[in-house]
DNA sequence: CCGTATATACTCATAGTGAGCATAATCGGA
DNA sequence: TCCGATTATGCTCACTATGAGTATATACGG
């Protein structure tokens, strides 16, 4: 019969800002975790991203309560704030009977970095130390070819004809082998992927026994319960979101010079652009407009200082900054 | 304090299919709403959406619980599923602090139009016939020059200077006024918009009294609870979907012509396509493939039948049918 | 005042897209 | 049998977006 086990519903925040060309999230880490919900893994050394119990009666829409209590935890005020996606899968807590079903809609902000305040034990962290094999700024991340590639044979040479087909082909499209291009977006695929193969921590912890937490070689530091995957599936719809909504704009100062957008876009994107089509996209584009105004910091010969066009949301369907590869062709990386 | 008001979880179901050229989806109308759950309008004649309560323990994950309660009351098989949107308001149900608050996580389901069985009340409605303005396959539709343009008009002007702006800005971008183009996808900002305004019957009740069902003219068939809103929701992703994703063929039969794949596009965008374009689009982007075999029941000189070809799912990066207008550009509509 | 570093401008080839013209294959009736 | 209507299919053209690369401008430190 239904009903006897209760159900619970938690709001869970993925928040991302950019300090110069590191995109952090906002992280709850280390032990007290408990203070935020009911249901913690006694484990202490574990990160989860904030979140908590939905109260039934104080804000009129979950995002307005997603704000209230991220604010009066972190002393964060959001930006820009979107549904991200409601997880809400069985065991994701826990596998016992006996603890609640926990349905978590889960939001994603982004702010400016400031530091965060309050008595929660919040803290900032680059998100490529839970995603190494995403950050390709600087080329192919080495785990890549070390270790997933070979765990990735393996896995498709443990079965055979048709099987193995599908096998090749998911293992190529999420991680732009055999012909595919790298596309930044899969993210979530590719996390979930490397979950199957067991070589990211959660996975063996899940299968086997909570106390499993070794050290994966190079695959990222682990979060509490499903932490990590909505965290993936965070940057991945940031990720997409940046193609086709002015959204970095939200995480720059109010004017910056155009490399520094760049930065930004690039560090959240993982892949290095080429400058002089980045500004054309830009400029051209209309997202921006010159304030007149130079930074002589920059080195060489100053910047100009650039601030966004609102009006740009009127004029344009869908104004973004296309990454390369939205199309087809082969994404160059472009050495730093 | 928190928790004294009891907070519940529903899944809800939005399932498109296509006849022919009008887009449907299946409501539950009628009186006997209450079987579906506990909190239903009194009011008889209000069609909802597919909806239940979420069983903790029947499945593993939410997406399974949908496939199966739909299956089960319906005796549909869905084929694609996608979550939503997870609606939440505090008094999208009720508004009395006496009435549970209820979290609907919202799927988005493609199924091929089969007669659905058993005991719950389903049936297959055009969709337009809850948002006549959202169908422009015939032109204009002629509410938005009678009833809704006059609306938006005494709207911009009961406020003035920079508020004025502001409405005049978003009227434009959302009905294509002013410049700029009807954008399809924009299906939930609108009902949005026509809601703040009075125009949709669902406004007025919620405002003033549950008992309000005048009929508005022109501005389609109201649903009960937020149900239409979620129904935008809806239609909103599926028409953006449509871009990116090879969706369509989950609504069309294994073989098909292509003027028979165009116009199930057509029917969900609500435009006419530019036929050769269409075509070049589908064949040169390598989604579909012939078989040699032709259908003579066209009218004129006989068409091919083509397949979905599955392996674009590998090749290309994002395989969809980009309507027009995708960049800028003004959509002409290019009588039947 | 020269080398280095960064910023900005312009060019070129190619691919995608909106629009329209041209041709092919069927049918029903003159 | 041939013609007009009807639908399907093929092709051209202009324009824009985009990936890539070359060239010029303006600062700084010696």
């Amino acid at each position: 019969m239904k009903g006897e086990r209760p159900i619970v519903i938690g709001l869970n925040a993925v928040i991302v800002a950019v300090t110069r060309e590191s995109p952090r999230i906002l992280t709850i880490s280390g032990s007290s975790v408990s203070d935020a919900g009911a249901h913690a893994s006694p484990d202490a050394q574990l990160d989860v991203l904030p979140f908590g119990p939905l109260d039934p009666e104080a804000d009129r829409t979950l995002e307005l309560s997603i704000r209230r209590w991220v604010s009066e935890r972190t002393g964060l005020e959001l930006g820009y704030v979107e549904q991200l996606y409601t997880f809400g899968d069985r065991d994701r807590v826990a596998r016992s009977k006996d603890v609640p079903r926990v349905i978590s809609v889960a939001y994603l902000a982004l702010a400016r970095e400031q530091r965060p305040s309050g008595s929660y034990r919040a803290r900032w962290r680059d998100w490529y130390t839970f995603f190494p094999w995403e950050d390709w700024r600087g080329g192919q991340p080495s785990v890549i070819p070390d270790v997933v590639e070979p765990a990735l044979a393996t896995w498709i040479d443990g079965v055979r004809d048709r099987a193995r087909e599908e096998r090749l082909e998911r293992a190529g499209i999420a991680f732009g082998l055999r012909g595919s291009t790298w596309d930044p977006d899969r993210v979530l695929e590719r996390y979930e992927l490397l979950y199957e193969l067991g070589l990211v921590v959660e996975s063996l912890r899940d299968r086997d026994r909570p106390e499993t937490t070794v050290d994966s070689p190079g695959l990222g530091r682990p979060m509490d319960m499903d932490h990590r995957r909505i965290l993936a599936t965070g940057l991945g719809r940031m990720r997409g979101k940046l193609r086709y909504r002015p959204v970095v704009f939200e995480l720059v100062p109010r004017t910056f010079t155009l490399t520094r957008l760049q930065r930004v876009v690039e560090a959240l994107a993982g892949i290095r652009l080429h400058k002089q089509n980045f500004r054309r996209l830009v400029e051209r584009g209309g997202l921006v407009e010159g304030t007149g105004r130079l930074d002589t910091r920059t080195g060489g010969r100053p910047a100009e200082l650039f601030r966004f066009r609102r009006e740009v949301l009127r004029e344009r369907r869908a104004p973004g900054l296309g990454l390369p590869g939205t199309r087809r062709g082969r994404h160059t990386v472009d050495g730093p």
